[in-house]
DNA sequence: CCTACCGATCGGTAGG
DNA sequence: CCTACCGATCGGTAGG
């Protein structure tokens, strides 16, 4: 495991133990001493390293939303069709989830519990997100590529099938992250097409 | 809205609030005092009616994981063919989901909070219905009317796009839930067909 | 990074 | 259904 071979910063520690046990009990259900049991600290002493609980929510779900933008924005940038521009964007995100699967329940799952106005900003990042997707749709339809759908409907639904990936993957499962990747991008362009 | 203008037990009424309150806020950060407070009433007054946060969580779980259950028996009796089976049981699955969305949203996200052994039974439950969906699949594909596909795969995928309704379905919104309904079963059907 | 501690809030009970 | 209350736990601070 990262946390103990290789060498982080006990702020790093911090965030990667908080993410796992988001993940496993939700961020409410998980108190500053379990996280600090967890290192082997008092719960006092994490104050050295950050601010507050919800510190550590942010910077979990921001990161992970500016990842998500980073990563569609490059798909824009390579392809310039809407069919290879959506099997990247579907596989990078694909890649991102099952790269730190910790990181990506909680930025589903917990983004609830963020406050104002760090709550309002990051649904405007999810939106933009969304909207990308959306494009994209538009990018095929106008292409002549992709059936004629309601575009908000159809990424809600690309966007659910993809992140319920974190519910049920294991690294050391039957399909590798690419299989997953090349199945559903298949299913996901199949549906779509004319 | 029911609460104020059928008559129910108060016992119905605090499961109604807590299905608002536990989707709006989650489980863990809703407590008795909320629940008591929409009621006009003291926390501890709420004991004369329930036993305990949990039973409320654990009854709202259970109920919806009845409902659906029956629901897909019942595609199974009437129909006989993969197609209809899953075409209905698709219908029928969006239809408890935008029937009772508060309820539903907590059965989704709220289950992990069940404690054993009730979690246990919960998540059997669960894999039963799944089981249901898995079975009509290779019920397509000894029909030759389906593609062949991981099986396991193709359900946690049908399942987290049917689930995720209950995040943005609004009953004022533009589709209704037949819409919805007919929209999805038809595009999976597409999806899925050899 | 720790000891010692704070005020707030939690689920729940006793007794009426 | 209420008053009065319990022990436990919460996020966080002061001061070293």
């Amino acid at each position: 495991m990262e946390e103990s071979t290789i060498k982080l910063t006990r702020k790093e520690q911090i965030f990667l133990t908080a993410e796992r046990l988001f993940k496993e009990k939700g961020y409410m259900a998980s108190s500053m001493r379990d996280i600090a049991a967890e290192l082997d600290i008092e719960a006092a002493s994490l104050y050295s390293h950050i601010k507050s609980k919800d510190e550590i929510l942010e910077t979990i779900c921001f990161r992970m939303a500016d990842q998500f933008l980073e990563s569609i924005a490059e798909a824009n940038d390579l392809y310039f069709n809407a069919e290879e521009r959506l099997k990247m964007a579907i596989k990078s995100h694909i890649k991102i989830l099952t790269g730190d699967l910790n990181a990506s329940s909680v930025f589903i799952r917990e983004w609830r519990h963020l406050n104002e106005p760090r709550l309002s900003e990051f649904k405007e990042l999810r939106n933009k997100y969304e909207n990308e997707f959306r494009s994209i749709l538009q990018n095929g339809e106008d292409e002549n590529v992709f059936q004629t759908v309601d575009k908000k409907f159809a990424v809600l639904t690309i966007l659910s099938a993809l992140n319920w990936i974190t519910e049920w993957y294991k690294p050391e499962g039957e399909m590798t992250s690419d299989e997953i990747a090349e199945n559903l991008s298949a299913f996901i362009l199949n549906g779509l097409r004319k």
